[in-house]
RNA sequence: GGGGUCGUGGUGCAGCUGGUUAGCACAUCGGCCUGUCAAGCCGAAGGUCGCGGGUUCGAGCCCCGUCGGCCCCGCCA
């Protein structure tokens, strides 16, 4: 490298006429007119256009310059000529007529084309992230996510939160997800595991006083994946102490206000709307509905079993709920469009679809003569619908059709072009369940984790009737997706033992497991809570991308593997004799 | 673990109900061209269709298996 660079490839314009400078960068397109040859230089600031001409000393050497070639450009800022400008380039209105010209590093042929509009497959992009990475879209994507954790370091700072990190080498724990274990070597046959968050450690920094922290962290669960999940993944982490469900609710709706207009320029109203989770299941069929439209699910279970329409008679006495959504304008829909959906449904576990057509005041189609007069008229109010609206209608287990009706609502929704794309629609989701019953396990789970508080008033039915205890934990849902989801912990000891016990966690077992932090407990334990951002989730949907892969520099595949470097991979078997481990096929 | 979908020159795609030399664009290489901005024009090289097996007179196209990408269910306190 002979010079000094002097500035970057999206500083100059036109102040800078007439300035010598150096200029470094990749060649992103070439344009040799067999006398001029123009070079667009490009680095992460931008792309400005270098000017060869015939008589420049370094003419010969510019011919040579291929695509990606990482090259140094010494010349003068010029004006570009009349009508020459490019309004659609931050430097459009000058060029760097070069004078001297040092090739960096020549560069074999790409394998994709990495300043082109047509993007490669995934898994070849995968393999040379590094190329990839070059890409505006995803530099633009990794930029927004170093400035959002910027944005977040700030605000908590601000507010007096401190960010303290925590071990990455933490015990094993039993519920939820799987761990990624580590062996010891200095211990034999013990492992460590990455956490699949900083849970308790959160809890323990509120037990030591610190009142308000926060950190930006990697967290590690070993599930299958899905275009939202990765193996690793990071947070951003917070705990409170002396607080309630309130004070959290200001403090991260602060922060969500200032993301979205610092990064989308949107002012977002507050306070967030809040649902309770038997509310948002009962009109929506999820606990994370997208409320950027609302098409709400109708339960007519009380209308249709008094009807003749002998299938959602039986359903109703069975136990099961008839319920549906109202499509609007969608009375057009041919037999065959109502049998794919059916089939749809029915792919899905549903016993099948039932559409019916909205006419002026009645139902009609072939399900009309089913129901009197009074009990169209209920069904149709029941759903507020209206000439030319189509009811789809399902009835089963009450889970099934809510699931069922959820997922129908977001694809008509989608069909029918509800969804505004720009809209961002947050929702505190409320009052979940404490306890989940977990067929395999055969016990209860804590559908939270196991050290969410439960609603005062509800604690008694802790293990008398678990099923029916509410937790004070919350998710926080932008636009159908869950991105950030807490709770108030408990902070008592005997709570504590009540929830293990509900668990049926043996004192035994506790001890072993969770023994830390239940001695921390004893020893003065403010009230305290928290919560946790899916960071990546958050920058997807601020870049408005369909997967997380996009906003991290290198992120997994669907199967958990690493195309650029091949991890997971065998190691030396010395490897695996130091840490006294054999591999079982 | 299950379901779906895709897999064709370096890259992105086309290839009709299976039928002769597998097309196109970009990239690559060579030539021409002094104002382009994803430059243009002319030309060349480059693939046996992810892999294995089967059906057939004949398979990129059909069937089975397998590998890989992606999406979904299960799973993800």
């Amino acid at each position: 490298m002979k010079w000094k660079r002097t500035h970057n490839c999206g500083a100059l314009s036109s102040q800078n006429i007439d300035q010598h400078v150096v200029l470094m960068g990749w060649v992103a397109s070439r344009r040799d007119h067999g006398g001029i040859i123009f070079i667009d230089l490009r680095d992460r600031w931008g792309l400005t256009q270098i000017n060869i001409r015939p008589e420049s000393a370094v003419y010969e050497e510019a011919k040579k310059l291929r695509n990606e070639w990482v090259v140094a450009f010494k010349g003068v800022v010029e004006s570009r000529p009349e009508g020459m400008m490019n309004k659609n380039l931050a430097t459009g209105e000058i060029e760097v007529l070069a004078t001297e010209l040092e090739v960096l590093n020549a560069a074999s042929a790409p394998p994709f084309n990495v300043f082109a509009e047509n993007v490669a497959s995934e898994d070849i992009r995968l393999k040379y992230r590094y190329l990839d990475l070059r890409r505006q879209e995803m530099q633009d994507n990794l930029i927004l996510r170093h400035r959002v954790a910027q944005l977040v370091r700030t605000y908590f700072s601000e507010q007096g939160f401190l960010e303290i990190e925590t071990p990455f080498l933490m015990k094993s724990t039993p519920e939820g997800a799987r761990d990624f274990l580590v062996p010891s070597r200095l211990w034999r046959g013990k492992f460590y595991a990455l956490p699949q968050s900083p849970q308790t450690y959160k809890q323990l920094l509120m037990i030591a006083g610190f009142d308000r922290y926060f950190q930006i962290v990697r967290c590690f669960r070993d599930e299958d994946l899905r275009a939202d999940r990765q193996p690793e993944f990071t947070q951003i982490d917070i705990e409170m102490s002396f607080v309630d469900e309130e004070d959290i609710f200001e403090i991260m709706e602060g922060l969500m206000a200032r993301v979205l207009r610092e990064t989308l320029d949107i002012e977002i109203e507050r306070p967030f709307p809040r649902i309770s989770y038997d509310e948002a299941m009962r009109q929506y069929g999820s606990d994370r509905p997208d409320l950027r439209f609302v098409l709400k699910l109708v339960d007519v279970s009380n209308i249709v079993k008094f009807s003749d329409f002998n299938i959602l008679v039986q359903a109703v006495h069975a136990g099961k709920i008839v319920a549906g959504i109202c499509a609007p304008g969608c009375a057009g829909y041919s037999r065959k469009q109502q049998d794919d959906l059916a089939a749809w449904a029915r792919q899905r576990g549903a016993s099948g679809l039932i559409a019916i057509k909205i006419g002026a005041g009645v139902l009609e189609g072939s399900a009309a003569k089913f129901f009197t007069e009074e009990q169209a008229r209920a069904m149709i109010e029941a759903f507020d619908a209206r000439e030319g609206d189509m009811l789809f209608i399902c009835g089963d287990e009450r889970d099934l059709t809510r699931q069922i009706l959820a997922e129908l609502r977001i694809e008509m929704a989608k069909r029918l072009g509800l969804i505004d794309e720009k809209r961002m629609s947050l929702t505190w989701v409320v009052d979940f369940p404490l306890f989940e019953w977990s067929p395999e396990r055969d016990r209860y789970v804590a559908l939270h984790h196991p050290f969410t508080s439960p609603l005062p008033q509800d604690e008694e039915k802790m293990t008398t009737d678990p099923e029916h205890v509410r937790a004070r934990a919350y998710d926080l849902v932008l636009n159908g997706l869950e991105i950030a989801g807490g709770s108030i912990r408990i902070s008592q000891q005997h709570v504590q033992q009540k929830m293990f016990e509900a668990l049926r966690i043996s004192p035994a077992e506790a001890e072993s497991k969770f023994g830390f932090l239940l001695e921390a407990l004893k020893y003065g334990a403010p009230p305290h809570g928290g919560i946790a951002f899916g960071f990546d989730r958050l920058i997807m949907v601020l870049a408005g991308c369909q997967s997380i892969r996009d906003v991290i520099a290198f992120p997994k595949t669907a199967s958990a593997t690493s195309l650029m470097d091949g991890a997971p991979s065998e190691v030396d078997i010395d490897q695996l004799i130091e840490l006294g481990l054999q591999i079982k096929k």
